[in-house]
DNA sequence: GGTTGTTATGTTATGATATAACTCTTTAAA
DNA sequence: TTTAAAGAGTTATATCATAACATAACAACC
């Protein structure tokens, strides 16, 4: 089974977000989260976009909305959402993305539209096949793993 | 088709950097790649462990040897390599590694040791299928990906 | 073989990303 | 209502990466 969420396709993103909002507050109910004011609202920034952002991008979001000013509070929020599966990071951008199928439990993999700089995250549930298969064999014990492709998206080759 | 080189294995590693130098020997003839001094010397530097490296662990190194000594001379060289198929970058690590089948053309996935931080490379040709397949039905056109696997060897395992 | 455009190497300086270490506050639980 | 734990804020600094510029090496052409 596997899913996808089409960043690049215009759609009702109000929707979108408040859809995966909707999905959080459940999983914050059921595993007990402190889904504190900074975390919230650091949570509602990434879902802003559909776009990576640095900690040093949202840090300026929240401090001009009052929260604290310096890194450590921006990176603390950010990485709380990582541990509780409700963001990821991107590597490749040095930023963080919202999770799109938060409490899905999934391996994320992205794509990465070079042009338009959005990111769209597949709830592919298992690790790549071939992988794996190399993994088992050698008695490597994979915990985590996630995928990045970089391309084009559709509208940006249309546009170019 | 797919390969592995277990890095986690014990091996004559001697034998095995060799053989990726031969390796890179021929692609640098038929290519007519400049590999200069201060970039076949960063290529062996990293092809002496499986480990990624940083670039100012290279940077030491090269340094020590004579060459320059500010943080471009190692970037450079790093991103080099990397261009050429050369290395890899392991965006988990911050960390550079030389590419174990240079020239095949792959799609580079790694497996990487969170107790020994080695680093071992599949080359499994093609792009993971299941997000190979969400690109296709998008129009999302992948370019480049990489897959990166957090976990523990079986030595490692062994031993804790 | 010298001129010339290109690639490579080195430098200084700075930008961008990330964390350590500590203080005070809030929360939850005894 | 005290108290231990978690959170949020701070200052300072570590780590990773690149911009911009100067000099040297190379190769290709007349």
């Amino acid at each position: 089974m596997s899913a996808f969420q089409n960043a690049f396709e215009s759609h009702d993103h109000t929707h979108c977000a408040d859809d995966v909002l909707a999905r959080v507050r459940v999983i914050v109910q059921k595993n007990k989260l402190r889904l504190t004011p900074v975390r919230q609202r650091t949570l509602e920034i990434l879902l802003e976009s559909h776009k990576a952002l640095g900690a040093y991008e949202v840090l300026e979001r929240l401090a001009a909305e009052g929260f604290g000013h310096q890194p450590p509070v921006a990176y603390r929020a950010l990485d709380y959402l990582v541990e509780q599966g409700l963001a990821h990071r991107i590597r490749r951008l040095n930023g963080f993305a919202a999770c799109m199928y938060p409490g899905a439990d999934h391996e994320p993999a992205f794509l990465i539209c070079k042009s338009c700089d959005k990111v769209a995250e597949t709830k592919g549930s298992a690790f790549d096949p071939a992988l794996n298969q190399a993994a088992k064999t050698h008695g490597f014990h994979i915990e985590r793993s996630n995928i990045e492709a970089m391309g084009e998206c559709a509208s940006c080759k249309g546009v170019l």
